[in-house]
DNA sequence: CTGAAAGCGCTTACAG
DNA sequence: CTGAAAGCGCTTACAG
């Protein structure tokens, strides 16, 4: 049997409703029954059930994380800008020190509709969502009136009620692309993945058109999708082959398995060779040359997201955010 | 105003036991009135409510997860070590479809009491802890009787209840070293950071140390606190002033940044200078020349854990495991 | 199979 | 400030 508010009410001399006021900080009581109350708790080791306040409340203080729809085995340790949004956000949270986060685990292929599922009966207070997800979960999210913050979304012109944090990705395509050209790099590659089904590679890869039509460059393109850094290495191979002096890949994994297959083949990266990847994850400075990359802020996107969720919930601030955060060059070794 | 049980009822034209007894698979019903239940609910739109199952079931379907003590910022996307047990954790539930993962924010530095306090005022189902934690939490978590599962945690003589995944660190210590001697190193480093406080650690250390000790070798030993990679980098300056022709790294990242160093001084690491990690975290293939390195095999590691701990919640086996993975040396580049 | 009833632990008006 | 009461949405005996 768990301790109750009715044994503390019991064991302090005081109402249950007054114990429940003592709690939640809620109504008037004198410091002198807040003090018997926090004693009698202590002394009987109470502890509030949340699902019973959630119940009536009709808050969890709980926010929801949506991880990409396309996520499978070794997404996560595959692409390390997840750890680095994930690792704000726990901070973030954790210093709020008052709502947890949950991890819906959903199967495999399922439709979408579960996810609405468990929404619901989980009574989430807030979602917090990485990357492109179905029209079918969004529209749903829709009508639910809980806060909803996507981080490196695309849909904001449909929804106007969500809240979006994205990065500057055209501009970031044009300054990798650009840096490529000053450093006197003429045949310029792009590696991405995902261009079809991806607008945020799409605007990166805008970007690296742009910069290159603006100096009368063609452009070459390398799309397929697979793994990030095996895809880096193959993509290598054939621009080794087709003889190109320097490539951009939209992400930096991809520039890894480039750098990675260029290396085996005795290319000297960052002389007769140029790369430049996007996102600046920490491994780019740990390989050796170190990979120049646009920086695009990792731990702050993920921190001005949960902080911008935060604050709607507490309503210190309206809905409906668009947040686009600036990127800029950092030139390292590779180019 | 939600859909409940009693809408639903009332819309089947059955009572709200039957529709609460078709949704939770007891009791017994014809099949006309579980498809009568389950069309009225879908029209509907009804959504169980969870807070209220578990405030009458006493169970949450939620398994918690909680980090090392020493977590901070950057741990995790310091640490692949931490992305690929989530992955596997991650996957596992998924499949399992039922329990969704529940990660703690907890303030920073706050008495660990606190975590006490959330497991029981969010009644998790099951707890899944990765690395070393304050005796008090553990101790607290003894006097529950929910099952838990740890990862990477020597504390398996104390707390009988408790399952324990192991791998096994001393093996890889000593795979390790081993190699490097039948390679024909002689003057062969140890890198490790937290020797003091980590018995996972220290026992990669004992491998070593025997290795060296069946061949006359004598030991040498780096230890410090830091993040893994520059702490890497600063061994890395050490060992080459100290003219070592080889080194044993406790962990990968730590070997990361060894070999980052290396190339820079232009050391060519895998022939003078051999070096070996820990872990066969995926970076390890990465960077160029590929790192050898002691698999643990992460990502079952923490399968094994995931599963345990359901099983365990499934009442298909008993809790007080004692697992422990085998590990093996990869031969690869640098050594 | 069904229905009325009790109760999980909490909060919220409301009358004092 | 306090206490009695109602109710959040659900499940669980229990008598039919």
């Amino acid at each position: 049997m768990p301790v109750t508010v009715i044994d503390v009410a019991k064991e302090a001399g005081v109402s249950r409703t007054t114990v429940s006021n003592v709690f939640s900080g809620h109504g008037k009581f004198s410091e002198d029954t807040r003090r018997a109350v926090l004693e009698a708790a202590h002394k009987l080791g109470y502890r509030p059930n949340l699902a019973a306040r959630s119940l009536i409340t009709n808050q969890s203080r709980l926010i929801g994380l949506i991880l990409p729809s396309y996520i499978s085995p070794n997404t996560l340790a595959g692409t390390p800008f997840y750890n680095t949004i994930l690792d704000s956000i726990y901070m973030v949270l954790r210093d709020e020190a008052y709502y947890d986060l949950l991890v819906f685990s959903l199967p495999a292929q399922g439709d979408h509709s579960l996810l609405g599922e468990r929404i619901d009966a989980r009574n989430v207070d807030g979602i917090l969502a990485i990357g492109e997800h179905e029209p079918d979960l969004l529209g749903y999210l829709e009508t639910k009136d809980i806060p909803v913050v996507l981080i490196d979304n695309y849909s904001q012109d449909t929804y106007t009620r969500f809240s979006y944090v994205n990065s500057d990705d055209a501009m970031g395509g044009y300054l990798a692309a650009k840096h490529l050209i000053e450093k006197g790099y003429r045949k310029i590659g792009l590696c991405a993945l995902d261009l079809n089904s991806s607008p945020l590679m799409r605007l990166r890869q805008e970007g690296y058109q742009r910069a290159l039509e603006e100096h009368g460059l063609a452009a070459y393109i390398f799309a397929h999708n697979g793994s990030p850094f095996d895809m880096g290495v193959r993509f290598a191979d054939q621009i080794y082959r087709q003889g190109l002096d320097a490539a951009f890949c939209t992400e930096d994994m991809l520039a890894v398995g480039v750098l990675h297959r260029m290396l085996e083949l005795g290319v000297p990266v960052g002389k007769e060779f140029g790369l430049v990847g996007f996102d600046n994850v920490q491994i780019t400075t740990q390989v050796y040359p170190q990979i120049s990359t646009i920086d695009q802020q990792i731990y702050q996107k993920g921190e001005t997201a949960a902080i911008a969720l935060l604050d709607i919930l507490k309503k210190t601030r309206e809905p409906g955010l668009r947040l686009k955060l600036p990127v800029h060059l950092v030139a390292r070794q590779t180019a």
